[in-house]
Formats: C-alpha cells, structure tokens, sequence
DNA sequence: ACACGGACCTGAAGGC
DNA sequence: TGCCTTCAGGTCCGTG
C-alpha cells in the first residue's frame, strides 16, 4: 500500500457511528498513502500530509476490494449497494469499498499528534502478539479487577483487541471458567503462575490460529465452544456440555466441567 | 477507579 | 404469508 495515491473519495452518507468530520474527503483525495498500521480492532492509514485515517468495523463493517476493470466498473454512484457507504478510488485502479450495515464502525481523521492524543488508543492495552504482553503484565492488569475473567478480558485496557468470540475461545483452550473473579489469576495460591501462563499462551494460540484461517469460509469448526450451546465438549475426555451464559449483556459459552 | 446497564443501528432467524 | 421477538464478532456514556 505505501506509495499508492487515493484519487477520489466518495461519502455515499454523512455519518456512520459519528459525523465524518467536514472536511473528510478534501483532507484525503490526493494523497499518498504513507502507510497502514492496526492498533488493537483499530485500522490506521497514515497519509503523505502527515493526517492518519482511523478507521473501526464496528460489528457489522466490512472492506471489499475492487478491480476497476472486473464487473463492477467506475465510481458512478449506482452501482453502490444501500450499505455501500465509504468509496475509496486508488491510483493503481483498484476501489476499496467500507460496507456496514449497522453502522457501528466509524472513521474519522487525525492531524499529527493526535493519534498520540487520542483517548482511547492511549489507554488501549498490550498487543497479545507482541512480548509486551506476558504473563507478569497481564498479572498487574488482573489483581486488582472485581469482575469476572470474561469481562475482565472483553475490556481493552486489559489486552488489546480480544473480542467476545476469541475470549470465550481463549478461556476454554485454558480451561479457565469465564465466571472466575479476575483478580484470583494472579493471587491464587498453589497455583503461582500456570494458570496465567496457560491462558497468555492461549489467547496466542487462538489469534494465530484466526489468522491464519482468515480467509476459510463456512466451515463448523471454527470454534471450539462459541454458539455451540448444548454439544459435547470437545476436550478429549471431558464429556461435558456447552453451557451459554450472559454476562456484560454478551453470550459466554464454556464447558461447567472443564473450565475452573 | 471500577462496574454495570443501556444506547447506538439493521438484518437474519426462529416461533406462532 | 406475515408479525413479533430475540440475537448478533463493539464501543461509549451515564449512573452508582
């Protein structure tokens, strides 16, 4: 991407979850993309002009990329579905196209030095996939926390970029029950720092895995307990049912048998 | 400082 | 065939 130039953007609407800032397009068209970076569930396009593009899918985004030349030619307004509502024309001919039916993601543009500035990418937690976020770190995040291990982790000061499907994935590989209090990883006796080891090297394991299978379709087997309610256990030998639970308002599915 | 519930939107799926 | 309810992979804000 870096060294493409955006010749032309369309807004097909004037907001998403927020306003676009009024001057959106005239700050974009024109510019070389310097490059692109994802902090957490956050997408960042940095610009020739220094500005940086903040981009979120919300739960219902999604990009699809264009070839000018392939059956969906031009940027005439019309060949744009009712959700279509973002057109980005690239120099290289390619359309990139932000859909989102819900409108829970946003965009919104930053001048240099606010994205340093920014709030919530300030308070964002370690990236999972970097050293930065081992067991020693995740202890100091947890022992203080009141809640529940589920929530606890959902909240993306804790860890960054976890959302509630990896979570409920990340506790089951680590055998560890979603209804546990957060802050009992880190103190409990006995067992000093296992627990936290095996739930760091799972959260790991489950965004690897989900990366590298980012482009397989359908598939049942994704997840191992996700909206698998009332199904075995898939643990080898455990012979426990899913169970799914409510908490903070999201669904938590675990096995009662497994996950202590 | 933390914890919780509700709000923001639309579409898909299931029950009657 | 509807019509109604519930649910959905996220985040922010107001209230205790």
């Amino acid at each position: 991407m870096a060294g493409v130039g955006i010749r032309a953007v369309i807004l097909r609407r004037a907001n998403l979850r927020y306003e676009f800032p009024s001057d959106f397009v005239r700050r974009i068209e024109g510019q070389t993309v310097r490059g692109v970076a994802r902090r957490a569930k956050y997408l960042l396009v940095e610009l020739g002009s220094g500005d940086a593009l903040l981009m979120h899918l919300g739960m219902s985004g999604s990009f699809r990329v264009v070839q000018r030349n392939s059956r969906e030619k031009g940027l005439h307004k019309d060949r744009y579905g009712l959700h279509d509502h973002v057109i980005f024309e690239l120099s290289t001919g390619t359309v990139v196209v932000f859909n989102d039916p819900r409108r829970f993601g946003f965009m919104s543009l930053l001048a240099p030095g606010e994205v340093g500035a920014h709030a919530t990418l300030g308070r964002l937690g370690p990236e999972p996939l970097t050293p930065r976020f081992d067991s020693a770190a995740f202890a100091s995040a947890l022992h203080r926390r009141k809640t529940s291990l589920k929530n606890a982790l959902l909240d993306q000061r804790v860890v960054a970029g976890l959302g509630n499907i990896y979570v409920v994935e990340a506790l089951h590989r680590a055998r560890l029950s979603p209804l546990r209090r957060a802050s009992t990883l880190a103190t409990r006796a006995g067992e000093p720092r296992a627990a936290l080891d095996l739930l760091v090297q799972a959260i790991r394991d489950v965004l690897k895995e989900a990366i590298r299978n980012q482009n397989r379709t359908g598939g049942d087997d994704r997840f191992r307990v996700y909206d698998r309610e009332g199904q075995r256990c898939p643990r080898r030998g455990c012979g426990g049912t899913i169970k799914r639970i409510v908490q903070g308002g999201r669904s938590t599915f675990y096995c009662p048998v497994c996950q202590r």
